[in-house]
DNA sequence: TCAGATCATTGAAGTAACTCAATTATTTAA
DNA sequence: TTAAATAATTGAGTTACTTCAATGATCTGA
């Protein structure tokens, strides 16, 4: 997001931030992904199935915004939508084995892009990098940081 | 944007970076500024005059984008577009005092922003990221990275 | 002088994302 | 049994960003 070169720790991280995001989205793009999808299949795979519900307060999205990436997903092959027999309302997703192979791939992808971002950094610097920013107060409403 | 927790640093920096830029957006926006004006603001402040040509490799963005941002800015007083004498096909884009102080609180909004991101590390920490951040791989073309 | 290139500008078009209200089906509570 | 609440969905509307072609003014080289 065009900051060139500035001072500005914070501008530097909005740019390394978003040219990362265009790197991930290209790399998923390839296998006709977003990384939103990307996203929702890793979680998948991590707990198998997942209600709807849940899932929407992991992607943090828009109720008709999950919709439409489930739609997606679903027609690919990727993920089953069934009812909740205890709730009827509700929808459980499941991801299925061509999900799983497509969440490896996904893993894949964003893995050859991290080695060419962070190439210039040994393995310490990596995970310093990744303390450093899981410190960084991200959430919006409390600067407690890590509550609600 | 939404990776929830995830073990890929790639997307922690993605996401990181999109909320850092909200929040610059949000900051500047209460000012009648955007990101990118904020930036041209910061880059003309730092030159005194440009080429718009210049200015145009500097913030990466498409010419016509340039202009509309330009229009703003000029119509704000913050800049003053003039013919190059040397080739009236071109413009020398100079920061006006009004926009000097307009940059002022810009590095002023900017620095407030930093301090909620970064209230939870030292000094030490901050230009350790800093560091880090400065080593990841940004340019597409460049570095060695992809060569040519 | 003329042809082609360059610079800034304009305008159209496309894209992607998000928000919001309304709808249907189902459950829960009174 | 009925009213209210909830889950998923649909669709409309908005915003912001991006690209692209066309234009007028100006410069450069033959």
């Amino acid at each position: 997001m065009a900051t060139a070169d500035t001072d500005r720790l914070g501008l530097l991280l909005a740019r390394h931030g978003a040219i990362t995001n265009i790197r991930i989205r290209d790399a998923l793009g390839a296998n006709g992904l977003t990384p939103r999808k990307g996203v929702a299949l890793m979680n998948l795979a991590r707990t198998g199935r997942m209600s709807q519900q849940a899932l929407l307060e992991t992607l943090e999205v828009d109720p008709s915004v999950l919709v439409v990436i489930l739609n997606d997903l679903e027609r690919d092959g990727l993920v089953e939508r069934r009812r909740d027999p205890a709730d009827r309302r509700r929808h459980i997703v499941e991801i299925t084995p061509a999900g799983r192979k497509a969440q490896a791939v996904v893993e894949d992808a964003i893995a050859t892009v991290e080695r060419e971002l962070f190439a210039d950094l040994d393995d310490e610097q990596v995970a310093q990098l990744r303390l450093l920013l899981s410190r960084v107060r991200t959430s919006i409403n409390d600067p407690a940081c890590t509550e609600a």
